[in-house]
RNA sequence: AGCGAGGUGGGGUAGUCUGGAGUGCCCGUCGGGCUCAUAACCCGAAGAUCGGAAGUUCAAAUCUUCCCCUCGCUACCA
């Protein structure tokens, strides 16, 4: 496919900041980074949006147990998630947080205004079964013979008056634009999955809380002082506002429709359903495609508080650059299957394909061409036709860049296998001229190719070699290597 | 319970649609070679009744039927 150079438009999902992040944080941001550096490789304009969810009930309760205010609690982890982020390597356009007025509100609520302007919002009493304790609504089958599990007490049939959408009226439209390919979903279960739910038959949802349930806290209705808006409606919204929705009319124009949110696989129906369900209502264009990513296992485990094993990103980051990280986050775990993180797992990858592979191949060459004392190489073209560039390619626009990233890896370990093929320490003039040429082309491609998983490792191979990072264009190999190489030290230690 | 996905040498996968010797890839184990390299690569070995049973066929990991197991999804509180 011929690439339209243009914009490209990716959001993170905006996690709830009700604790500090933990590596499932990381594996989206860093899947988010990925997709957002290759397309600035094919040279286009790309814009990021991440963020925080701030005014879920969750905070609230949070920052009740820590006996501080909800708004210290978000600002304090706010922070962590923005430091992170930016510790991670996540390029970000914008880190936008919900509970930003100036910025968010008045968009999120034009996007009501809308849906309202449509015929699509209504008042109805909503009837459920409360936990005072709790202050929550419960199912039944959520109880324990009708008593709440956490504080067994029976809870008390409430009654309330919310705005609720028609979603029911939009059932029809997002079967179609997600059948069509419209909207596209990835990979194909989860877009299966929800045509699945979404054609057993779609209900209205409620999209507003009293302000008394709501603790005060988040977005108002407009219009309505009595209620705040679902938390959901409100923190989808931020994708539209993070580029200029209600605030900044041309910045929104040239960036949306987003190219593609990024999400993991718990949310995936407030994202492929209600969200797209909205924006037809307000008549505003579907994004592009929803990525959904599966979840990390730690050391065979489920993630859990009981259990106490979250892994802390920001600590592996003292023991481990940010590259050795991502670099195993995009290479271990399946980009849309569940996975597992192990440290072991995290070590084998550094020591045996970061240093042994990669870090071998750039230094074994270095120093062959180095000994050589050339200083232009040319020679038949032996080593390209190893390069698979149109499956990596293929394979990163249907964004599985788990098994993009493999395909540069075998890349990776032809170079290898080339040097020992034709061992070019035995030999010597126009032959190992050749060689090494063929080598340092493919070294200068590889270090474009892996620029989006391991920028900075990257900057320090072209900074070897003499070149730049450049477009994924100039990943070919050109008829002479001719730049000044400076050897220096090694990509990566032991670990 | 219903719908969906999946069960392939020690681990992870590809192959299944369009049947054809258990074939491939990554990791792990053992032995050997090579040596420019914080080392890679090559050769060889051990290790599987391709979840189970029955059927179709000259031939089944692959097609059919039944069964077992795992994991998702089955709505408003993320």
């Amino acid at each position: 496919m011929a690439d339209a150079p243009g914009k490209f438009y990716i959001t993170t999902a905006i996690p709830y900041v009700n604790a500090a992040p933990h590596i499932g944080h990381a594996l989206e941001f860093v899947q988010a980074d990925v997709i957002a550096r290759y397309h600035k490789l094919l040279g286009e304009d790309v814009f990021v949006t991440t963020g925080a969810d701030e005014n879920s009930l969750k905070n609230v309760k949070a920052a009740e147990g820590l006996h501080i205010t909800t708004r210290e609690l978000v600002d304090r982890n706010a922070m962590l998630f923005r430091e992170f982020a930016e510790r991670i390597g996540l390029s970000f356009s914008v880190f936008l947080r919900s509970s930003d007025k100036d910025i968010h509100w008045n968009g999120a609520q034009e996007l009501w205004r809308r849906c309202m302007k449509a015929g699509d919002i209504y008042r109805k009493s909503y009837k459920g079964l409360y936990c005072v304790g709790c202050e929550a609504f419960y199912t039944e089958d959520e109880l324990d013979d009708g008593i709440c599990p956490v504080h067994k007490t029976k809870p008390e049939p409430v009654e309330e008056e919310n705005y609720f959408f028609r979603l029911s009226k939009y059932q029809k439209e997002l079967e179609r634009a997600i059948e069509s390919g419209e909207f596209r979903i990835i990979p194909v279960q989860r877009k299966n999955e929800i045509l699945s739910f979404i054609k057993g038959g779609l209900e209205d949802f409620s999209i507003s809380r009293s302000v008394a349930r709501a603790r005060g806290w988040g977005v108002p209705v407009p219009d309505d002082p009595t209620q705040i808006m679902y938390v959901w409606v409100d923190a989808l919204s931020v994708y539209m506002t993070g580029v200029g929705f209600g605030r900044d009319e041309s910045s929104f124009d040239k960036w949306w429709p987003a190219d593609v949110h990024i999400v993991g696989k718990d949310i995936i129906r407030f994202h492929a359903v209600y969200w797209p369900a909205l924006l037809l209502s307000a008549g505003i264009r579907l994004p592009k495609a929803l990525l959904v990513h599966g979840f990390l296992t730690i050391e065979g485990q489920k993630m859990s508080k009981s259990l106490g094993n979250s892994v802390s990103p920001m600590e592996l980051l003292k023991q481990y650059s940010t590259d050795e990280l991502r670099y195993y986050l995009m290479r271990d775990p399946p980009t849309f299957d569940d996975g597992d993180f192990s440290e072991n797992g995290l070590k084998d990858r550094i020591n045996k394909e970061l240093l042994g592979d990669l870090g071998n191949l750039v230094n074994r060459v270095l120093t062959l061409t180095e000994k050589s004392g050339m200083q232009s190489f040319s020679g038949p073209n032996e080593l390209g036709g190893k390069l698979k560039l149109e499956e990596i390619r293929s394979r990163m626009d249907g964004m599985d860049i788990h098994m993009a990233l493999e395909s540069i890896m075998e890349f990776v370990r032809a170079c290898n296998k080339y040097v020992n093929d034709k061992a070019p320490w035995k030999l010597d003039g126009k032959e190992l001229e050749s060689v090494l040429y063929n080598l340092l082309e493919g070294i200068r491609s590889i270090s474009i190719l892996l620029y989006p998983y391991i920028p900075a490792t990257c900057e320090q191979i072209a900074q070897k070699l003499g070149t730049k990072i450049t477009k994924l264009d100039d990943v070919a190999f050109r008829p002479s290597f001719t730049e000044k190489l400076s050897k220096g030290g090694y990509l990566f230690k032991k670990v």
